[in-house]
DNA sequence: TAGTAAACGAGACGGTACGTCATGTCTTTAT
DNA sequence: ATAAAGACATGACGTACCGTCTCGTTTACTA
C-alpha cells in the first residue's frame, strides 16, 4: 500500500536546495532588472548553479519564470470574504492592483509578453497562476448572482474579462496610472453599466 | 514666401522606396513568424538593403515594427458613423476584434509584448497606435453621453479602459477566443453592467 | 606527488581536435589569400567551428595567425651542422629563402604587417618565431668567433640584423627578387665589408 | 607648343587647397593614431572635405598615405656631401635613424605594411618614396668606389640592401632600440665584414 | 552675361567584418 | 543519477568603414 510512494528511482535524488536557490536567483532577476535582464546564463550565475541543471528541469525560460513568479508570490492570494460579494470584489481588485504597483507588476507584465510567441509558457502562465484565481474570482461572481447582487443572467465570463482585462491592459500600457481610485471607478462603471438607465428609475442608484 | 517648404537638407535625400520595402519586409516576417522570426537581419535580408540603413531610421526594433504595423494599417480603421453612439460603438469593436483575428493580431500581440522593457517602443505604439484610436473612440462615447444614450456622468477613460481592456486582454491570453458572438456579450455586461438593476425595474431592460 | 600533473581544471576540457582544424584553416587561408582573406569569419567558416571559439582562445587576429604559421612550419628549421660556421651560415640563409619564396613567404609578410599596430602581435612573433631562431643563429656565429673564422670583436646582434634585415627587406619590398644567387652575394658583402681593404692586403683577394 | 600645357579640360579646376588640407589631415591621422586610426572617414571628416573628392583623387588608401608622406616629408631629405664617401653614408644613414625614430618613423612601419596586399600602394611607396632615395645612395656608393673608398668590385645593389634593410627590419620589429649607437655599430660591420681579417688567412677563404 | 561642366560638401545606401551575447547541447569530473 | 564547470556551434546583435551613389551648390571657362 505505502509501496507506490516509497517507489524511489536509483541515483542521487533531486537535489531541493538547488531548485529553490534557481528560482529565487530568477524571481530576483525578473524584479530586478525585468525581461531584459531574466536569461538563463544570469540565473544561472546568480544561482551559482550549471545551465545543464535549470535545462534539465525546467522546459523553457518562461516556465521558469512562470514557476519563480508562483514559488514567490504563492501567499500574496488569500482573499477576504465577507456576506457581500461586491465587498469581496472590491476588496480583491483593490489588493490586486496593490500587487500591480508593486515589482511583481513588472514582472507579470514580462511574463504577459514572453508568453507570446511562447506556447509553452502561455500555457503555464494561464493554466498555474491565471487559471486558479479566475476559478476563485468565477466562484465569487456566481455567489453575487445566487444572493441578488449581481444580475441573474450575468454572463460571467465576459465579466471576468472586462474586469481583470481593464486591469491588465492598464498594467501594460499606462502601468504608472494604476492605483485604487481608478480600480474604484472601474468597477463602478462595470457594475451599474454605460448606459443610461431607464427612466424615472436611476435617480436613487449611484 | 513657400520658403520653408523649399528647405532641403544637404546630402542625397532620404530613399522612400527603400523606406517602403523595408517596412513591407518588416510587416510580412511580423505577420508570418511572429516576434520570434521579426529580426533586424531578416529585415534587411528580405528588404534586400543593409542593416545600417535600418538603424539609420530607426532607433529599435520595436520602433520598425510600430511603424510597419502603422503603414500597413493606416487604412484599416476607418468607423462607420450614424446617429447611435452605441451602434457605432459595436460596429467599431466588431471590425477591431474582426481584425484582431487576422495576421495583425498576431503582430499587435508581439508589438504589446516588445514594448514591455522597451520604452522606445511603448512610446511609440502608444503616441501613434493607441492614442489616435482611442482619443477617437472618445469622442464617440461623449457623442453618446451628448444624445442621451449614455449616462451622464459616465467617465469615459475608465470605459475605454474596460471595453479595449477586455478585447485585448482576449487577443494576449486566448486568442482563439475572439469572436463576434463574445464581442456583443461582453458590450452589453459594460453597457448595462453586472449589477442587478433596482427592483421592480430591470424586468423590461436586457 | 604527481599531484601537479593530475590537477584539472573542472568542465569540460578544451577540444584539441578544434584547435587544429582551426589552425590549419587559418594556415590555409592565409597562404592562399593572403592578410586580405584572413578573416576571423572566414577561419570559422572554413573550419566549421564558432567564431566565439577562435575568441575564446586567441586574444587577437594576429596572435592567431602566429601559431598558425608556427605549427604549419614549427618543422621547417632543422639547420644543417657542420664544423665551418661560414658554411653553415650560408646553408641556413639559403634555406631561409627557399622557405620565403613559398607560400610562408607571404605568409610572413603578412604577419609584420599585421604586427605594426598590434601589439600582442608583435609580441607573439618575435618571442615565438623570430626570437628562438635568431637566438640560434647568434649561437652560430658566436661558434664562428670561437673558431677563428668570424672577427673576435664581432657584434652578433648588429650582424645578424644587417643578415637577416637584408632578406626581409627584400621580402617586404620586392619578393620577387629574392632568390639564392642574390643572398650569396650578400653575404659576401656583410662577410667581407663594403670597404677597400688595408693596402697589401687586399690586392691578391677577391 | 605651349599648347599642351595650356589645354585645360572644361569645368571647375581642381582645388589645390582642398588637396593639401586632404593630405595634412591624412598625415595627422597616420602620425597621432598609426594605421589603425587612418581610415577614409577619418581622414575626410577631420579635413572636412568630402569622401568622394578622396575617391575622385587618390585611387586607394595607401596612395593617400603615400603622397600624405611624401608631401609631408619632401623637405626632409637634403643629405650632406663632402669628399669622403664614407663620411657622407654614415651622416645620411644617422640623418635617416633620427627620422625613422620621430613620428615619420611609425608611418613608415604603417606604410609599409599596408603595401603588403596592396600592390597599388607597393608601387607608390617604392617608386615615388624608396626609390630616388635609393638611387641617390647608390650614387654616393659608386662615388666611393670611384674614389677608392669602397672595394671595386663591391655589388652596391646587395649593399643598400643591407644596409636599408637592417635599419627597417630594426624599426619594424624593435622600433624603440634603433639610436646613432647601432647606426654606428651596423655600418662598422657592413663597412668592414664579419669575417677575419685577412692576414695570411684570406687566400684561402671565401 | 548666360551656359555648361566639373569640383566639392553632404549624406544615403548595400555591403563586409567586427567583437559580443545568449541559446541550447555536449563532455568531463565529483558527489 | 545529479550537479557544477565549461567547451562548443549557432545566430543575432549593434558598430565601424568600405566604396558607390545621388543630390544641391560653387567655381571657372567659354560661347
Amino acid at each position: 500500500m505505502a509501496a507506490a510512494a516509497s517507489v524511489r528511482p536509483p541515483g542521487r535524488p533531486r537535489c531541493d536546495a538547488t531548485r529553490r536557490t534557481i528560482l529565487a536567483a530568477a524571481y530576483e532577476l525578473l524584479t530586478e532588472g525585468g525581461a531584459k535582464a531574466f536569461t538563463i546564463e544570469a540565473v544561472a550565475a546568480r544561482a551559482g548553479s550549471a545551465k545543464t541543471t535549470i535545462y534539465r528541469w525546467w522546459p523553457s525560460k518562461g516556465a521558469l519564470a512562470v514557476e519563480a513568479f508562483r514559488e514567490a508570490n504563492s501567499s500574496a492570494f488569500a482573499y477576504p470574504r465577507t456576506t457581500s460579494a461586491v465587498a469581496d470584489l472590491r476588496a480583491q481588485l483593490r489588493q490586486l492592483t496593490g500587487t500591480l504597483r508593486g515589482p511583481a507588476g513588472q514582472v507579470i507584465a514580462g511574463l504577459v509578453a514572453e508568453m507570446q510567441g511562447d506556447e509553452e509558457t502561455r500555457r503555464a502562465y494561464l493554466e498555474d497562476c491565471i487559471g486558479p484565481r479566475r476559478a476563485e474570482a468565477r466562484r465569487l461572481l456566481e455567489r453575487g448572482i445566487a444572493n441578488g447582487e449581481l444580475r441573474p443572467d450575468l454572463d460571467a465570463d465576459v465579466a471576468l474579462d472586462a474586469l481583470y482585462g481593464a486591469l491588465h491592459w492598464r498594467l501594460l500600457t499606462r502601468p504608472e496610472a494604476l492605483d485604487e481610485a481608478w480600480v474604484d471607478r472601474m468597477l463602478e462603471v462595470v457594475l451599474h453599466g454605460m448606459a443610461q438607465a431607464p427612466t424615472a428609475v436611476r435617480p436613487d442608484a449611484a
